[in-house]
RNA sequence: GCUCAAGUGGCGGAAUUGGUAGACGCGCUGGAUUCAAAAUCCAGUUCUUUCGGGAGUGUGGGUUCGAUUCCCACCUUGAGUACCA
């Protein structure tokens, strides 16, 4: 009986399917395991051999888990809503859902031939309305949720609007837009619904903006920054410009740090986890403030600078009497005073407050300088300060600007929480109306600088100030100028009328210059002075204020303190601008480039931080900055919120209408909202997304379903929205729907969810590291938040597989042109009139010379060539991909085939110089894809080899996670493996297994194999167990074993790899069950037991020869027996070892 | 530029608490079987050699009795990222 791979392989998948072999278990006594394949897009093209490489591998873990005792999860679905179907639906007119349908047929079947073990009753699909019912009710969750950061988690928004009700929203910390404006719980109530639905959104974890998209128009919609490549879409390589739109967003900002700190908990490999890193960006600095002098300080005339540099210092004439006293009330505070100063100082309210602080002639208990806001408190004992509160405050708020609030001894030391949260509120009024004052003033200056006669009186003035973030404070004696991007808002304020042209021009010429050229061309470095300048916070000097394009207004605040001598960008703008580069390295030189390295090196004339280390000068910077208040410690992040709508078709459609231009959502009972029929699938000409083109969409309030457009005029029917969810939404989620995925009343139930809990192992591309990984991990923390699943990272260990490329076939086209320049008498079409189209075997030319010489002497020899003109033409050689079907494993290539190829119709009747015979083609590793005409459908290896010898060579390519070159004809090395397997259980004749006790040699094979096997599928090193099979094989065919002790065994051990040719072998051995859950053989180590060791005798570290000597023999034994044997003599020649080196049980090394 | 990964025969690759480099397979060479081919089986296959041996894991150093394995510097390739302050 022969190995028929193809009959055996038919038998057993219709059995696993008629007797749902893998059917996992909700219930069960076995622990559980959950082993899952990033599931596939079911593209047109079907599958080629790279696409199941990761299949293989997670089948063989979820088949040996089995055999282990395990009740394994191992499903399979498709990730079906995508941009290719739409793009095919575009061009044929064809519904997406059809060709999808189409599609993840082929791939089924496909996937149904190489044997997976997948439970097929849990399949999902994204693009399934009882699927993605789920992924819209999810969407709603994320909607009614914001980021509490006191309690680091997403909770209901109903509980921010209590709040907002009894409290407003200053006291609230959460994660929310930047520009949301301060009210108190009145003013909350007195909003109308829509306002407040307004404000409710800037907190929503999933909310509208209006945001900067990456729009590309070839594609019509939006890319995320992800899906953009050099400039150009990922997909299809369109260019993509900036554009604003309104968009759905979620707010995984709020989640940057505990997604950075989720990958200290997982398994997954270290260069996906360094991309997060990378992706997140996290930065730790500080936030610095920077003043800017007015334009008349700017230019040197005026006040005297260092008099306006110390900004805390704010006292009038009789400041020198007055210190003093104000010295000693700080030390003898009132009760009241000390518990109010307990709740204002270090920071406390996100303000910097002083006490017992000189204002002119007036001390006052507590100021916030920033804030302009002072605070009293009553009942006073110092009595000489008894004047009329009345005039101590007219004389304040008038004639220096600032808010006086007054409490007395009783609220303060009553209700101090009172107290506060008036004061928080006074902070945001001043804040603002601070805000407005500085526009008034530019307003003012400028007015001033046409008109110079009108002058200002600097006490009231407010000053503008920059706002950087910079992640070196320990370098900020460093900053010789700042950088502000060209697209500051602060440009067109400070600069001064004499640069005013210069910094105009420049603006002007960046903003002309696109994105792509910015990023192409980083050498050029430009800027523009702005003549304005700013304090030093700590040193008090001038520090000149430029602008230039390499600060990007989009990154931190859009400025930059520039320190020249760390940072080699600033250097260069200095170096370029002649400014000056001021060193605060100790011993360390800056002549050449910026010193960037921050290990070990000591600030120098750095003031207070001369002489310490980066990291206690950082420190120390900060602590300055925080109590003199002019900056405080920082982290940033680099992730940005992510856009979450995509101006397509083939989606899932948002769960989402507009009242008054409000998004509400719709309640979860009525779901799923299924994608309406359009009749075509492009933006319409209006340019909204394809579903503005249906007919059926709108939303009736009052019977709570989708209805005609036509009844939008009714008062309760209203608009539905137009985008849909992107790619990455459905995928999101899926691995929790697995956990049961038939459930219609929830996205799976709380019994499913606490016994799977998450996956165990995930196998997948690594091109999906910041897309679908990233956003997976931010979509489960907040279920997991919402406490919808059990744990908060989905997936404890994941392995990316390496892509397989295809091995290329080249045949080489000559090409002939006559010369230009010459004279003859001839056209030059007559001259290569009959030179036909010529292709020369590979081995037959090492350069471009012998392949002219090798075709011309072919054209002359067959007479193609005119001899008169043979040295005016021309050849050159232009390689061609031949389709790698047409080569045979000794790249041969089929010429006739070639020839009759439908694409090679040109070639028809080409010639072809052969060598030996045979036409050899040249080959080279590149991406397997179809243009290169390098596929390999898994199909035709099945059907050839079967799919058991597929999973063992894919396997046996090499290591899981590397890349490596896919050629077909190394398969015949695991296909004559099968084979002889095969032969060890049957012969002509039929079963030859006996039962017979097996020899110890054999039992010694048996057990090394169940050893090495065990150890390598832990290892997810599949591709050495199958060398190790393949061993085992060769050595029990050497040794005529024919016992079922030790092939019955040997089968359980295949199974997860060849499971097919197991079962076929395991039934004729007489077992009557699948042999799917037979136990793994145990490993027993006596019979790898040894008496003796061929030890390797090594002279000087290089082995000569070996010597076989039993185990038991001590280290001079060994030594003694060695150093008597003949070859040793022999090697030594006559001299005498200085040293011998024994190491029993491993090696012998002689020395001399 | 930065970050990460990887460099071993003609090819895919194996070998790490530092201990016989090249397992296993492909390809190739020779042989057996065959009318012949396919299939199968046997032997050989890192390079070099004066057949004793010598060299050898990207390059150059170092540690060690001994290094593919550890350390330093460099080179090459691949992946990710990019004016991120």
């Amino acid at each position: 009986m022969q190995y028929n791979h193809q009959e055996i392989e038919k038998n057993w998948q219709k059995f696993w399917a008629e007797n749902q072999t893998f059917k996992a278990s909700n219930e069960s006594e076995k622990p559980k395991y959950y082993v899952l394949d990033m599931f596939p897009y079911p593209s047109g093209a079907g599958l080629h051999v790279g696409h199941p490489l990761g299949y293989i591998a997670s089948d063989i873990y979820a088949r040996y888990k089995r055999h282990q005792g395990f009740n394994v999860l191992h499903p399979q679905g498709y990730d079906s809503f995508g941009l290719p179907a739409e793009q095919y639906a575009i061009q044929t007119g064809q519904h997406p859902a059809k060709t999808t349908e189409e599609n993840i047929k082929t791939y089924r079947n496909q996937l149904d031939k190489i044997g997976f073990s997948f439970d097929w009753s849990r399949e999902v699909r994204t693009s399934n309305p009882e699927y993605y019912k789920w992924t819209q009710w999810i969407f709603i969750q994320l909607f009614n949720s914001w980021y509490n950061k006191d309690s680091d988690k997403a909770e209901d928004i109903s509980s921010l609007e209590k709040i907002f009700k009894t409290a407003g929203n200053t006291k609230v910390n959460a994660v929310c837009d930047e520009d949301v404006k301060p009210f108190s719980a009145e003013e909350w109530k007195a909003f109308s619904k829509t306002e407040q639905e307004e404000i409710l959104l800037q907190y929503r974890l999933t909310f509208l903006s209006d945001t900067e998209v990456n729009w590309c128009p070839a594609l019509g919609t939006v890319l995320a920054n992800d899906e953009i490549v050099n400039g150009v879409s990922e997909r299809g390589g369109h260019p993509v410009v900036r554009k604003k739109m309104t968009q759905w967003s979620m707010r995984i900002s709020a989640y940057a740090q505990r997604l950075l700190d989720g990958l200290e908990t997982i398994d997954w490999p270290q260069p996906l986890k360094d991309s997060q890193t990378n992706w997140i960006g996290r930065s730790q600095g500080a936030m610095v403030t920077f003043e800017v002098l007015s334009p008349t300080l700017s230019e040197g005339k005026g006040e005297n600078v260092q008099s306006e540099v110390k900004g805390y210092i704010t006292g009038g004439n009789n400041s020198y009497l007055l210190l003093e006293k104000a010295k000693e009330m700080r030390a003898n505070p009132t009760p009241a005073e000390a518990i109010l100063w307990k709740y204002l100082k270090g920071k406390k309210l996100k303000s910097k407050f002083r006490q017992q602080h000189l204002i002119n002639d007036f001390i006052v208990d507590f100021v916030c300088l920033s804030k302009r806001l002072i605070i009293e408190v009553d009942g006073n004992i110092h009595d000489y300060q008894l004047e009329k509160d009345e005039e101590r405050t007219l004389e304040l708020e008038q004639k220096s600007g600032f808010k006086v609030i007054r409490f007395t001894n009783e609220e303060v030391i009553g209700d101090i929480e009172t107290v506060i949260f008036k004061i928080e509120k006074e902070l945001n009024n001043q804040f603002y109306k601070l805000q407005k004052l500085e526009k008034e003033q530019i307003q003012t200056v400028s007015d001033t600088v046409e008109n110079p006669t009108v002058s200002l009186s600097s006490g009231k003035r407010v000053r503008d100030r920059i706002q950087v973030f910079t992640t070196r404070p320990d370098t900020i004696y460093g900053v010789s100028f700042m950088t502000l991007a060209p697209e500051h808002e602060l440009v067109s304020k400070i600069t001064t009328p004499a640069q005013k042209a210069a910094v105009e021009a420049y603006i002007k010429a960046t903003a002309k210059r696109s994105e792509r050229d910015r990023m192409a061309d980083v050498k050029t470095i430009s800027g523009a002075f702005t003549g304005a300048y700013a304090i030093h916070p700590f040193s008090g000097e001038k520090i000149p204020i430029w602008i230039g394009d390499y600060v990007l207004a989009g990154y931190g605040t859009g400025a930059v303190m520039a320190v020249p001598c760390g940072d080699q960008r600033d250097y260069d703008f200095a170096k370029h601008f002649g400014i000056p580069i001021p060193n605060i390295f100790e011993g360390v030189d800056i002549s050449e480039a910026a010193h960037t390295e921050k290990q070990g090196t000591v600030i120098a004339n750095s003031d207070f931080l001369s002489g310490l280390k980066y990291q206690k000068a950082l420190k120390l910077a900060i602590f300055e900055m925080e109590k003199r208040g002019f900056g405080y410690g920082k982290i940033n992040y680099r992730l940005r919120d992510a856009v979450f709508s995509r101006q397509r078709y083939w989606g899932e459609p948002f769960p989402v209408y507009y009242k008054d231009g409000m998004p509400q959502m719709i309640d979860a009972k009525h779901l799923p909202i299924v994608l309406p029929e359009v009749e075509k699938y492009l933006p319409t000409e209006d340019g909204k997304p394809p579903l503005g083109n249906a007919t059926e969409w709108a939303w009736d309030s009052r019977a709570n379903k989708v209805v005609s457009n036509d009844k939008l005029k009714n008062k309760t029917v209203y608009p539905l929205e137009l985008n849909t969810m992107p790619g990455w939404a459905g995928s999101s989620w899926y691995f929790n729907r697995y956990m049961d995925s038939q459930n219609s009343t929830e996205f799976a139930s709380k019994e499913s969810l606490d016994y799977w809990k998450e996956v165990d192992l995930y196998i997948g591309g690594s091109e999906h590291a910041t897309g679908h990984l990233l956003y997976a991990r931010f979509w489960q923390k907040f279920l997991f938040d919402k406490g919808l699943v059990p744990v908060d990272e989905f997936a404890k260990k994941l392995i990316n597989q390496g892509m397989i490329l295809g091995t290329s076939a080249f045949v080489y086209k000559a090409t002939s042109f006559v010369k230009n320049g010459c004279n003859i008498d001839k056209s030059n079409d007559d001259v290569i009139e009959k030179i036909p189209t010529v292709f020369v075997s590979k081995s037959l030319f090492s350069n471009d010379d012998e392949f002219e010489t090798i075709v011309k002497n072919y054209l002359l020899d067959n007479k193609l060539l005119d001899p008169n003109f043979a040295d005016l033409v021309m050849i050159t050689k232009t390689p061609l991909h031949a389709d790698v079907s047409l080569v045979n494993n000794s790249d041969e290539l089929d010429v006739e085939g070639f020839k009759n190829h439908p694409l090679n119709a040109d070639y028809k009747n080409a010639e072809f110089i052969l060598e030996d015979g045979v036409y050899k083609v040249g080959r080279e590793v590149e991406k397997m894809s179809k243009s290169k005409y390098n596929v390999v459908n898994p199909d035709d290896i099945v059907k050839e080899y079967g799919a058991d010898a597929l999973r063992l060579f894919e396997m046996f390519l090499g290591p899981l996670e590397q890349a490596k070159p896919w050629k077909t004809s190394g398969i015949s090395g695991v296909y004559s493996f099968l084979k002889k397997l095969w032969k060890l259980y049957i012969s002509e004749d039929g079963v030859i297994v006996s039962e017979e006790k097996a020899t110890k040699d054999e039992l010694k094979v048996l057990h090394k194999t169940i050893k090495k096997v065990q150890e390598d599928i832990e290892n997810f090193s599949f591709n050495t167990s199958v060398s190790t099979f393949m061993i085992a094989v060769n050595d029990l065919t050497a040794l005529k074993c024919n016992k079922k002790e030790i092939l019955e065994p040997l089968l359980v051990l295949l199974s997860p790899y060849a499971p097919h040719i197991s079962e076929e072998l395991w039934s004729k051995l007489g077992n009557k069950k699948s042999i799917s859950t037979a136990p793994f053989p145990v490993f027993d180590a006596k019979h790898l037991v040894e008496s003796s060791k061929n030890y390797p005798i090594s002279f000087n570290g290089k082995m000569r020869f070996t010597l076989e000597l039993p185990l038991e023999l001590s280290k001079d034994e060994i030594e003694k027996t060695v150093m008597e044997h003949e070859k040793t003599q022999e090697q030594l020649a006559g001299r005498v070892p200085k040293k011998v080196i024994v190491v029993p049980g491993k090696i012998v090394n002689i020395v001399g």
